[in-house]
DNA sequence: GCAATATATGACTATACAATCATATATTGC
DNA sequence: GCAATATATGATTGTATAGTCATATATTGC
């Protein structure tokens, strides 16, 4: 298999998952690396890894070495839009849902 | 749980499967009931199904009865643009990626 | 070369997910 | 009311995923 189709689920799927959101979230401010990441979203050490792994080898994030330490970067700026766009349908759900509720109360 | 983070990553997630994205794909076109659905992504009428019936259930699509028939359609157009940018992540990782090979050939 | 620090990975477990088959539940026209 | 059509769902199975713990593998400064 692999086809398009599935390539573009699997890019998809590398951003949708809590952890790796909060990785994210973090990269806003820029280049990171592993021992600033973990510690700010609070996952441990080797499960941060695995997601920073994970999404790296998906195109998500850039991976920059110098020294010992590792340095991630979100490599497309289109990963934010994506998650800017992701969150203005989830506020506009949100929204709907709560205004139907108060329709039922009134 | 369910934290904003966790509803982000679920309504990506409602994305990101192959099937869900021929769905979407198909429904580009505008609103169509199942039994046109099913055939035109090639998939089984029961698993067509439930896939429909978790976009709607995450706000990604909207539903409409009409006699025996359910109508879907996307709700909110930022579905395309998030799978549009998402595509063209893709498109460019592929490239980068050919042009790594090609610089090691010559 | 050794200790300290940073990152990755093997082994494992628990949970979630997708797909399939058979069947149930509308709705309609006759 | 019955047959035909459209959609949904229970039960099951195989596979993927996230997280944890322990440990391995750099790299650096001394």
């Amino acid at each position: 298999m692999s086809s398009a189709t599935q390539y573009l689920a699997d890019a998809l799927k590398a951003l949708a998952q809590p952890t790796r959101l909060k990785i994210i979230d973090f990269l806003r401010g820029g280049e990171r690396c592993v021992c600033e990441i973990f510690p700010s979203i609070d996952e441990e050490q080797s499960n941060t890894s695995r997601h920073l792994n994970q999404m790296q080898t998906h195109g998500i994030l850039s991976r920059r070495k110098d020294g010992v330490k590792i340095y991630y970067a979100i490599k497309h700026p289109e990963v934010f839009e994506i998650i800017d766009l992701a969150s203005a349908i989830v506020k506009r759900e949100i929204e709907l849902r709560s205004s139907l509720i108060n329709n039922v109360e009134n």
